[in-house]
DNA sequence: CGAATGTCAGATAAACTGATATGT
DNA sequence: CACATATCAGTTTATCTGACATTC
């Protein structure tokens, strides 16, 4: 017996190569973003905005997978920097829908190409249907640790 | 004309949904370290210890996608509770080769199989190939990426 | 009342830059 | 000298928990 562990190296753990691949994404969208003064918290923020305007903090906080207190952190940064805009008095409930202002479609644009060709450049390689395998064993890997 | 953005909509981003597997394996992970008093970086850091022993703060920093300065902190801590163990005087240059304690060992081994199940149910209903799979596109994707 | 939301406060984790010292 | 390493200091980003008021 050589080997006292019946697992391997850790550079084939899934785990382990999921993380250093969503790292590496993270360091590419940040050097892109940079230019554009926007974190890759705030890029994903407007991003949802521009697909789904009105959402509220609670919403985008859940959409980006962060907490709804860093959500409200990011999202006061972008509306002191006229990127989005909240109305003053919630019109239901306690939700305050957010949308993007015309700056802030401007700066989301720019910012989607450059996030755009990250991620060509990420899935260079790899046919149509290999990206859509590896999109759909992602979200199976998701449902399978949702509720955990 | 109904839609003034070439792409779709963000849950089909693979960058989208390789943060999300990665915050969901992130948490699961956390979940199942919690009671062990391990965070998931310190985890990562005895793994890579238990697979290669002696290895240098910079060493384990590259290991685990973290900069020289965090995992020295990671360290420190693991130090602190007699986990790990390290040389008060550098053998050769200013390397601290880093081991495991006895201490250290066992609690990599509780860590190992909490953290090898979560692996498991998020790899639940995918085949061996399409595992593997999975591992080589992610693979591909930080190859693509890489110094970018 | 229960549930969801927005927000404030404090603690923790982890990253960064910059600087310093040491050793090859 | 150049280079890698370890570490210290300060700042930034983002996380969490806990708490509170508001609204349906």
């Amino acid at each position: 017996m050589t080997k006292e562990r019946t697992v391997g190296p850790v550079e084939d753990a899934v785990g382990y190569v999921l993380k250093q691949a969503a790292v590496a994404l993270h360091n590419a969208m940040d050097l892109e973003l940079r230019p554009l003064h926007l974190t890759v918290s705030q890029y994903s923020c407007l991003e949802l905005l521009g697909q789904r305007p009105g959402m509220s903090n609670a919403e985008l906080a859940r959409g980006a997978f962060v907490s709804r207190q860093s959500m409200s952190v990011v999202l006061r940064g972008l509306e002191e920097r006229g990127l989005v805009s909240r109305p003053a008095t919630a019109p239901r409930g306690r939700e305050l829908p957010t949308v993007l202002t015309g700056a802030g479609r401007d700066r989301l644009l720019a910012a989607s190409v450059a996030v755009h060709g990250v991620q060509q450049r990420m899935g260079a390689g790899m046919t149509p249907a290999q990206q859509r395998s590896l999109l759909e064993a992602l979200a199976a890997c998701v449902r399978n640790l949702a509720g955990g």
